[in-house]
RNA sequence: GGGGGCGUAGCGAAGAUGGUUAUCGCGUCGGCCUGUCACGCCGAAGAUCGCGGGUUCGAUCCCCGUCGCUCUCGCCA
């Protein structure tokens, strides 16, 4: 079988400049735009290195003539032809190659396109689930190319640092044992044994600590990693981690790395100087201020705790939640000329702060000559000057405020309000603003189940002060914990490990895991700790998630090349599918659909 | 599981208090064109207005249901 010869190519769509003009080149390529003025017939001709303008002249032979009428949009084409420079007067100064172009002297169809779905611009404009379908042809366009290769630049960039600073490479497996807590775990049933299975990794938590058992004192690895939850516009099923992890390390050792790491990366792949340290934040100081534990740091409003004058005003609801010991918070909204404070924005305000739980959204319009109107401002009759001072507030700003009995609830639904701010006033500065949050609770309590959990998970190390009173006090513990921001997305997380069999043990029994369950969840864990285990630590940061802020996107899709939908499902191959009875049956499974119809 | 948005030629959109021929741009097909580069000009084809039901003399439009996509809350250690 041998394939049909044709013209292979001799230089790329994306290089030639008038330094080539004369020389006899092939390209090959794919049709981008065709424009044909009868006797002459521009071609740009596409690949991923550019555009390049092929000519065919009027000299062109009837076969040549025939053959190039012939092209439609994206046929796959080889095109065998001299350059030549282009009068000064057809230079086209948007295009790399826009001083010359190629006179075509033979062309060959390679293959044929049938009529396109959609158009392949930068961006198409194409609904994002017919690109999905089509993402053989959506991979095409400028757009994607660039994110594709911007997300290559990155992960090489991470290896080559891990390479050079003396870490291992080390895959772990993609089939191993179901972890109960954390997400739905995605499971792959046994062959061999009827009724046991595989799960595929939420990520490659407890392996790398048993590779730290195992003496690989520093680990790397580009992992993927499944979690069988809803998917969301920054969450896939299946996403891209890099994890890593090191022995005899404490805290800072980590985030020093990541910060050195995340230094160079960004040099490398954007040349973009980071700051040396990054700003770091404890959880606490972080919802109190930005009303989330992923706060975005491209703009500066930020929360105020509002008990103080909101105990002096009139308003029953301020003082109900109050004497409950509720949270009150507040925050001012600069004046703006993008939006106007209308009763119909502060309504949207409102319906932000909702979705997160909160009831209302209390507000006041600051007018000239330090007074106060709508809103609750009746409220505060009397006490003008002070709110003003209190939110340092100026004529046309508005003052928002919460009231909550969950401090959490107050704090993120304000956190909302702020988010929206941030984006309808245009107050987002552009660039890249990482930030640490740190001193994370270890525990929360469940009040659906009434008892204590991991807020991370159960195998980080709670900070040296409270180990011994960790039974006594859950809610007041803080771990080693530490996640990375980077404007307003969480894009690592990380703590510092238990190895310690004992203290692990008392960390299960808090979380009301009984020992016996721990063992058969846990016990191979638990073994290794026995043989000298070493205090270790790490973080894993998400690439897809990175590679999608670097890009400026807001959806994960655009970086990856066959994301899935929404609904869990990938357009192009239609997956999940069925599958036939004898798959089926080897695997010992029988479906029971649920009872509303199923196709 | 809940909430919001969207669904009109292959693609992106417009549309009407409910009225008989449903617009526009891109693409497709045919023709013309010697300097275009989102080429231009002339012509043509292409739509059960997501699906089902209801109200009505009449529904793409109103109502109910349903499906799909999307954003989001829950969820995601």
């Amino acid at each position: 079988m041998s394939e049909e010869a044709f013209a292979q190519r001799t230089t790329t769509c994306g290089s030639l400049t008038k330094a080539d003009a004369g020389k006899t080149v092939v390209l090959n390529g794919w049709v981008h735009r065709d424009r044909n003025h009868g006797a002459l017939h521009f071609i740009n001709l596409r690949d991923r290195y550019g555009i390049t303008q092929v000519v065919v002249d009027d000299d062109a032979s009837k076969e040549l003539q025939e053959t190039a009428s012939k092209l439609r949009m994206e046929f796959c084409i080889a095109v065998t032809g001299l350059v030549r420079q282009r009068p000064d007067t057809m230079i086209n100064k948007d295009m790399v190659t826009g001083e010359i172009e190629v006179k075509a002297e033979k062309i060959e169809i390679l293959s044929k396109c049938l009529p396109l779905p959609f158009m392949i611009d930068e961006e198409t404009e194409a609904n994002e689930d017919l690109r999905l379908k089509y993402r053989f042809l959506d991979l095409r366009s400028s757009g994607m190319q660039k994110r594709i290769k911007l997300r290559h630049e990155f992960v090489k960039a991470i290896r080559e640092y891990f390479y050079k600073t003396d870490f291992y490479e080390i895959e772990t497996p993609t089939l191993i044992k179901s972890t109960p807590e954390g997400a739905r775990d995605f499971l792959v049933p046994s062959r061999f044994y009827p009724g046991k299975f595989f799960a595929l990794p939420q990520s490659p938590q407890l392996l790398k600590q048993i590779l730290m058992v195992g003496g690989f004192d520093k680990y790397f690895q580009i992992a993927r990693c499944y979690r069988d939850e809803d998917a969301r516009g920054d969450r896939q099923l299946e996403f891209t981690q890099l994890d890593l992890e090191m022995s005899f390390v404490k805290r800072d050792d980590v985030l020093v790395l990541m910060e050195d790491l995340f230094n160079q990366v960004f040099k490398k792949v954007m040349n973009i100087d980071l700051p040396k340290e990054f700003i770091r934040l404890s959880y606490e100081e972080s919802m109190n201020t930005y009303g989330n534990d992923k706060p975005d740091l491209r703009f500066d409003v930020k929360i105020k705790d509002a008990i103080e004058i909101a105990e002096k005003s009139s308003f029953a609801t301020f003082k109900d939640i109050i004497s409950a010991g509720g949270s009150i918070k507040g925050l001012c909204i600069p004046k703006s000329d993008k939006v106007n404070f209308s009763r119909k924005y502060i309504d949207e305000l409102q319906e932000a702060a909702k979705t997160y739980g909160a009831k209302g959204l209390a507000w006041i319009k600051v007018g000239e000559n330090n007074t106060l109107s709508g809103g609750v401002s009746k409220f505060f009759v009397g006490l003008e000057s002070e709110v003003i001072s209190y939110f340092g507030a100026t004529e046309g700003d508005l003052i928002v405020m919460i009231a909550h009995n969950s401090w959490k609830k107050c704090c993120t639904s304000l956190g909302a309000v702020r988010s929206k701010v941030g984006k309808d006033l245009d107050l987002i500065q552009p660039g890249f603003k990482f930030c640490w949050i740190i001193d994370f609770p270890l525990f929360e309590f469940n009040e659906d189940e009434n008892h204590w959990e991991a807020a991370h998970h159960m195998f980080s190390m709670p900070q040296a002060e409270y180990l011994d009173t960790l039974e006594e006090n859950p809610g007041a513990v803080k771990g080693d914990l530490y996640d990375l921001v980077l404007n307003g997305y969480e894009v690592a997380s990380g703590s510092i490990r238990i190895h310690d069999v004992e203290l692990q043990k008392k960390i299960f029994k808090i979380c009301n895991f009984s020992e016996e369950e721990a063992e058969q969840k846990f016990g191979y864990l638990l073994e290794a700790f026995k043989y000298g285990a070493p205090p270790h630590g790490g973080i894993a940061p998400g690439i897809d998630r990175m590679v999608m802020i670097m890009a400026e996107e807001t959806s994960i899709k655009e970086v990856i090349a066959f994301p899935k939908n929404t609904a869990a499902t990938s357009p192009m191959d239609d997956s999940p599918s069925y599958v036939d009875d004898q798959q089926l049956s080897d695997l010992h499974l029988k479906v029971v659909y649920p009872e509303k119809k199923d196709k």
